[in-house]
DNA sequence: AGATTGATAAGG
DNA sequence: CTTATCAATCTT
């Protein structure tokens, strides 16, 4: 068992989106850890990926994202859902890889609810905080699938790009 | 297929 | 200030 480190995720973020699967997301509330393995992931490449929040430049919520990496950013979609993202690639370079899904939950809406993820926890270092980690528990998937990302078909050439990762369950 | 829901970014 | 849009999900 070995917490993911800083260097972990300062790389191509389509590498540490595929390497996340089989890690897992471990959360403190309540006094319980809940350790949720991770099954499903998408890429989102700076700022001239028309499907990343980022190519909008540098706003009030997109700075988490430009920020160093191993941190949380974390919004609200659609008004009730709330999604996680970990930033990668080093400071100013404004990259993530979204955690779509895990064993618990499908979905990153469902995702966020079972482990009590919400806008508070935005922006905090997932390398140094008690509230939220990920852990290598030695796990390797045998088969990674790849296809095109959801819920992007507003973004041009970008939004066929294979850069959503998932592990059969 | 339709309803839900509110933060966010862009425009006046 | 107003308005359109949205990395989703549940119900029909």
């Amino acid at each position: 068992m070995r917490k993911l480190s800083r260097n972990f995720f300062n790389r191509n973020t389509v590498l540490v989106a595929k390497e996340l699967l089989g890690k897992y997301l471990c959360r403190q509330a309540d006094d319980k850890v809940i350790r949720a393995k991770i099954t499903e992931t998408e890429a989102y490449c700076g700022q001239e990926d028309l499907a990343c929040h980022a190519s909008k430049g540098l706003t009030e919520r997109t700075k988490v994202m430009f920020g160093p990496p191993g941190r949380a950013y974390i919004y609200l979609i659609y008004g009730m859902y709330h999604c996680l993202n970990v930033v990668t690639r080093e400071e100013g370079c404004p990259e993530a890889v979204l955690i779509r899904g895990c064993d618990l939950a499908d979905g990153p809406g469902k995702l966020c609810r079972e482990l009590k993820i919400d806008k508070k926890l935005n922006g905090i270092d997932l390398c140094g905080s008690k509230e939220l980690w990920f852990e290598d528990r030695g796990e390797r998937p045998a088969k990674i699938n790849k296809g095109k990302r959801i819920g992007v078909d507003y973004a041009g050439k970008w939004k066929d790009k294979l850069w959503r990762f998932w592990v059969d369950s």
